[in-house]
DNA sequence: TTGATTATCTACGATTTGTTGATAAATAAC
DNA sequence: GTTATTTATCAACAAATCGTAGATAATCAA
């Protein structure tokens, strides 16, 4: 038996004066209704109601028991209701991490552009490039670029991500401009530090140096800087097309290699379960995932124009 | 399921902070409460826990529903712990129906005695001759003399009531003392309006006038005047040995036709069920039917001395 | 009295419950 | 890194419980 059931089955038929009449606003059978009052007197091991066929007279005992239990019952549903608007409509406080570089570039306009769609719901963004853990550090979800760790974990495919390879055209008037990528060899090349070994795909090979460090190489765990210190005619980067696609565009870098671009990558939304998701997560989510366009506005470099 | 035991298995698994440790505590096994919590969770449509197989985390409405119902789990405990002591101790209100002339002379005594004993009871004694409709007008308890009537009612037999007829030794010596039933043809009976029809057993056909008023006839709904009229040498009476009694011992009365008194009456405590009986109610019906002794202190006259 | 209304009892099929054993995931220990 | 241990959950099953229908008893109105 359902205790919270039989409360409300108590509450009614007092209310109502009648187990019929109680049994008919409850949309349960008299019997039922009977049944309910009755194990709850067993279990409280008290008589709460007086009741011949034709009248109910509470009990000093069922007097009180009806007072409070009455009081108790607005409690749980004005609980429930509150969490079933937090479900209904968006709202509470939405914690995110994001990647650096990307969430400098392209999260600003897109969490403002959430919020006017969503105004209950509060955002703390959190820009980091190591891989937190979401439960242990409390983030609803964690934006990434490659894939997922975790297996309790979900990854929704947001947006490709490309990796480019590209150097300003001074760099490239100066010390020519690769064709192969066997001749990255000759070149200077900017390391971000948390490249993916498998990212790099074909060029990768060429990219490393067997741990040596050569001199004056400069290695960043940063692609802003990198990216500035290849505009600036520094060397040759690997970045994605997210963080290089302004400057590409703007002529202050140019594509090297395009025919050995490495395969796309991916931005990940990844959240802690599928089920039972609160609104707030999932309407992020459904945000994102149409947000950046398919290809990602950032990739516009591409036809220009 | 029952949502009252869920919450308490989610309270008890965010406090532990485990499942298995919250099963232990609560005595059930570790797939039971985490059926628990997950059913609570479909119910609510909210998840609460993030979980893995190391830790748990509250999510925001976790956190929410978790304080909030910890405040109703609370409620609930003190309002039964409540019902509980009333049970236990008998308190509360005491509403009690008794026979007047009944009342005035034996009952006095008999509510301090049980007062003493049971200090947290409140008492409300009302006094009536007439039948009262115990549950219609709220009493708990209604002592009678006689029978009951309703069939949803249970009468427990307190003590015998002996219906004893007697005059004053005065109106004896003038009109004579009865020896046979229809010697009373010759006496002026003082009558009691609610004497039942059979109570008088063998008596009763010599007490009736065919429903004529003999000039000078004295009736009354109270005993008490009777008693005092036939005291007054008015008149032989048949009234209960409770009310005669004192007189009898004091010699102010005398008891005739000793051989043909009626078969006796009975005082019942008449009340409404059997089962979950209040526990004010059950502690006064055990006292009060052990309180008149058998046979009742009142019928001391028989053995003189 | 009769008839209508009402609460409850009984019996039964359908559902749910709580358990056991197995599985998968996450950490600790080595 | 690998293994062992702990832990939450899944699957399946017997046992218990649930909710309904029919029957019964009790009360009140006509």
């Amino acid at each position: 038996m359902d205790r919270i059931d039989a409360m409300r089955a108590f509450v009614a038929v007092v209310n109502e004066g009648s187990f019929s009449r109680a049994a008919e606003r409850l949309d349960l059978s008299p019997q039922l209704v009977s049944k309910y009052v009755s194990r709850l007197e067993q279990h409280l091991g008290v008589r709460l109601l007086n009741r011949t066929t034709r009248r109910l007279h509470l009990t000093e005992a069922g007097m009180r028991y009806h007072q409070r239990v009455q009081q108790v019952l607005n409690d749980i549903e004005e609980m429930e209701d509150q969490l079933g608007d937090m479900q209904a409509q968006a709202r509470g406080l939405l914690r995110i991490s994001a990647p650096v570089s990307f969430a400098i570039r392209h999260m600003g306009p897109a969490l403002q552009a959430f919020q006017v769609a969503h105004p209950a719901v509060a955002i703390d963004l959190q820009l980091n490039d190591r891989k937190v853990d979401i439960l242990e550090e409390g983030f609803d979800i964690a934006l990434r670029i490659g894939h997922l760790q975790s297996s309790s974990l979900i990854a929704k495919r947001i947006t490709p991500v490309r990796l480019v390879m590209c150097a300003s055209p001074e760099y490239l008037a100066k010390h020519g401009t690769p064709r192969q990528p066997e001749d990255l060899r000759e070149h200077r090349y900017l390391r971000y530090t948390y490249m993916e070994q498998d990212a790099g795909g074909a060029l990768y090979r060429w990219l490393r140096w067997e741990g040596r460090n050569p001199p004056g190489e400069l290695i960043s765990n940063n692609g802003d800087v990198l990216v500035e210190a290849a505009v600036a005619g520094g060397g040759i980067v690997l970045q994605p097309s997210f963080i290089v696609g302004d400057a590409i565009q703007a002529g202050r870098l140019e594509v090297v290699l395009t025919e050995f671009e490495p395969a796309p990558m991916a931005l990940y939304a990844v959240y802690a379960h599928r089920q039972l998701l609160a609104s707030k997560v999932r309407s992020f989510l459904d945000f994102i995932n149409g947000y950046f366009g398919d290809p990602p506005y950032w990739d516009a470099f591409d036809q220009p124009g």
